[in-house]
DNA sequence: TGTCTTTATGTAAACGTTTTCATGCCGGTT
DNA sequence: AACCGGCATGAAAACGTTTACATAAAGACA
C-alpha cells in the first residue's frame, strides 16, 4: 500500500522542465514570466493537485496569514459570538484563525502563547481571570498583541474593553426610574475582571442613585446557565429582604435565573425584574424577553482584530496602549417592569 | 526605533557557547547532555525568552501539532460546543486547532482546505451544503481527513453523523402517541444534508405511523430563530389546517417558533406541541423548556477529533470509510403535550 | 557590428529547526 | 599499551518555499 508523501514543487519543476524558482514566481505571479511557460506550470500544478506547504511558506516569507486567539473557554454563545466576530474581520485579510482555549492561568496563556510563536502573525487574547502583571510576562517579545476584556494593556499593542459602568450604570438608573429599591446583583467569577468590573459599576450606579445595597442581595455567580439558575434558587429559599428586581452580571445567568423563578410561580416582570449584559443572541428570545445590556459582542471581535491588522502594518503601535471602548448600551425588553404594587405601598 | 527581531536558538547557542544542535538536544530532551550544559543552555533561553518557531519546527518535523477545522459557519451554539467538543479532544493531544469557517460552497471549501496544507496534520470537515461529488475533488491528497453531518465519507478517512433518521422517528412516534395527527415539520436549509435526512425521517416516520404529511404543514426554514420566527407567524397567518404539533428540523428554529407563538398567544404546550432537535445548552432554559433530540453535540466534535488522531497513526485508516453515528435521544420536556381537547374531539 | 537595455530564466542562499553522521574523549577491558 | 564501547558534542544536510543575483537571449540604437 503506497503512502503518497505529498507534492512539492520541486515536482512541478522537473514535470514542466523549468527550475523552481520559475514555478513560484508562476504561481504568486511575482515576476514576469512568458506565458507558455506560465501555462505549461499551471497545468502541470494542477494536474498534480499541487498547493503550497504553508510552513515552509511562513518560514521564508515571515508572515503567516494566521492570527492567534486565545481564551478561558468556548462554552456559551458569548464566546461564538465573539470568535465569529474575529473571523469575519480576518476572513477578509485572508488570515486564518489559530485557537486555543481553556487557559484560565498565567501560566496556560503562557503556553499557548508559545505554542503559536512562529505561527501566526499576530495575538488575540481574551484572559479576564488573568491579573494584568502574569499576563504582561506570558505575553511574547516580538508578537504584535491585542487584549480582550482585560485590566491591563501592559506589553500589548491595544486592549478593547467593554463599557461595564456605563452599562451597569444605566441599568441601575433604569431600575431606579421604575421604582425599584432592593436591587439584586448576580455576579460573575469572582477573579473574572469583567465581573469584578460589572460589580463596582453597579455599587457606584446604586450609590449616584441614593439606594442602599443589601450584601445579602450580592449573590454569587459564575457566568452559566447553571451559577444563574442556582443563585436565584437560593435568593428564593432566603429569608432575607425580596429584591423588586434582579440585575444579573451576563444574560447566560439572567436566563437561568429566569427559568428558576418560573419554576417557582414568580412572575417576570410582575414580581420581580431581571435584567442581563451583553444582549447573547438568545436573549431576545426567552420568556419574557430580555431586558439587557446590549454590548455587540460580534463587534468586539471584529474591532480587536482590525486593531491587531493596524498593528502589524503599523509596527509603531506596539506597546502603545491604545484602548478602545466598546459601547453598553440599554435595550429595553420585556423582563422589566414596575416593583409589584405592594412592594411600593409598603415603603 | 528598535524592531526587536525574534530570538532564535542560534543566539542561544552563542551565548551559550554550544552549538544549535545541543540546543535543540536540551529544549527537546532528544538525546542525552551533560547536566551543566544542559542548565547553561535552559538558563540563557529563559533569560532571552527563548521559544521555538513553529513553522520552521512543522517544516522539519513534518508534523504541525494542528487540526485544520472547516465549518460552514459560526453563528450559533450548535457550533460552538462543536468546537468545544473539538478542542477538549484536541487540547489533550497537545494539538491546536486552524479554524476557517464561512465555507458553503465547495470552491470555498477547496481554497480553505489548500491554505491549510503544511499546516495541520489532518482536517476536520463539516459542509452540509456540499455535494458529496464535490466535496470528495475538493479534499486533499495527502491529509488524513474526517467529515462531520455530510452524507458521503469519498476520499475521508471516516466520517460522523447523526442519527437523523432514528431521531425523527421518536420525536414523530411520541407525538402520535400523544395523539397528534397533524404534526407540522419545519425545515432546515434546502440543500443542507442534515436538514434533507430530517425531512425525509419525518416523512417515513409520519407513513409509519399512519399520519398523512399535509404538504402546507411543510415549512420553510433555514436553521435560525429568526427562521423560525418567521415560518411560525407565517403559519399562524394562513388559513390552512391548523397542526397540534411543531417539529422543528433544529432547535434554535423551534425557540424562535416558542418566541412567535407566545407572542400571538398561543398556548405551549396546551395548544400545540413544540419539538426541536440537537439540544443545544439554551433548550432547557427556554420557557416552555423544550422538549428536543438529545445529540450530545460536544461528543460529536469530540468522536470526530478522536477518529482523526486515529487516523494520524494508522494512515491505513485513510480512504476506509469509516463511519461513526451519534445517537439520537427524545429529551422529554416541557414544550410537549397532548393535543388540546377540540382537536381530539373534532375526529 | 558592437554596446546597452530589457526580459525571461536559472542558481543558490536564505528562513529556523531537527537529525544523521562524524569526532573526540573517557573509562574499562584485554 | 593497544583497543573498544559509550557518551557528549559539533558540522552539515535536510524540510519546501521565496528571492537576490547572475546570466543568457534578444531587440534598440549608435
Amino acid at each position: 500500500m503506497e503512502h503518497r508523501v505529498a507534492v512539492t514543487m520541486k515536482d512541478v519543476a522537473r514535470l514542466a522542465k523549468v527550475s523552481v524558482a520559475t514555478v513560484s514566481r508562476v504561481l504568486n505571479s511575482s515576476a514576469p514570466v512568458r506565458a507558455d511557460t506560465s501555462a505549461r506550470v499551471l497545468e502541470i500544478a494542477r494536474e498534480l493537485r499541487f498547493s503550497p506547504n504553508g510552513a515552509a511558506r511562513t518560514l521564508k516569507r515571515r508572515q503567516a496569514s494566521a492570527l492567534g486567539v486565545i481564551l478561558p473557554d468556548l462554552y456559551g454563545e458569548f464566546f461564538s459570538e465573539l470568535l465569529r466576530g474575529i473571523d469575519l474581520e480576518a476572513q477578509r485579510a485572508g488570515h486564518a484563525l489559530l485557537v486555543s482555549s481553556s487557559h484560565h492561568d498565567a501560566h496556560g496563556v503562557s503556553i499557548a502563547v508559545r505554542a503559536m510563536r512562529g505561527r501566526v502573525d499576530g495575538l488575540l487574547v481574551m484572559a479576564p481571570e488573568v491579573s494584568s502583571a502574569s499576563l504582561a510576562t506570558a505575553l511574547p517579545d516580538g508578537l504584535p498583541t491585542v487584549i480582550l476584556n482585560t485590566a491591563s494593556t501592559a506589553g500589548a499593542a491595544a486592549a478593547v474593553t467593554v463599557d461595564n459602568m456605563g452599562g451597569t450604570r444605566v441599568v441601575v438608573h433604569h431600575l431606579a426610574a421604575l421604582g425599584h429599591q432592593l436591587v439584586a446583583f448576580l455576579c460573575g467569577p469572582s477573579r473574572n475582571a469583567d465581573a469584578a468590573a460589572r460589580l463596582r459599576g453597579y455599587r457606584t450606579a446604586m450609590r449616584a442613585a441614593g439606594l442602599i445595597v443589601h450584601e445579602s442581595l450580592v449573590l454569587r455567580g459564575d457566568f452559566t446557565e447553571q451559577g444563574g439558575w442556582l443563585a436565584a434558587r437560593a435568593l428564593i429559599a432566603s429569608d432575607g429582604p425580596r429584591p423588586t428586581a434582579l440585575f444579573a452580571a451576563n444574560d447566560a445567568m439572567a436566563v437561568g435565573a429566569l427559568l428558576a423563578l418560573h419554576e417557582s410561580g414568580i412572575d417576570v416582570p410582575g414580581d420581580i425584574s431581571v435584567v442581563g449584559f451583553d444582549d447573547i443572541p438568545i436573549a431576545r428570545y426567552v420568556t419574557p424577553s430580555l431586558t439587557t445590556v446590549r454590548v455587540a459582542i460580534d463587534v468586539l471581535g471584529a474591532r480587536a482584530a482590525a486593531l491587531l491588522f493596524r498593528a502589524l502594518t503599523d509596527p509603531m503601535m506596539q506597546g502603545y496602549g491604545h484602548r478602545e471602548v466598546i459601547p453598553a448600551e440599554l435595550l429595553i425588553r420585556q423582563s422589566c417592569g414596575p416593583p409589584p404594587a405592594a412592594a411600593t405601598a409598603r415603603r
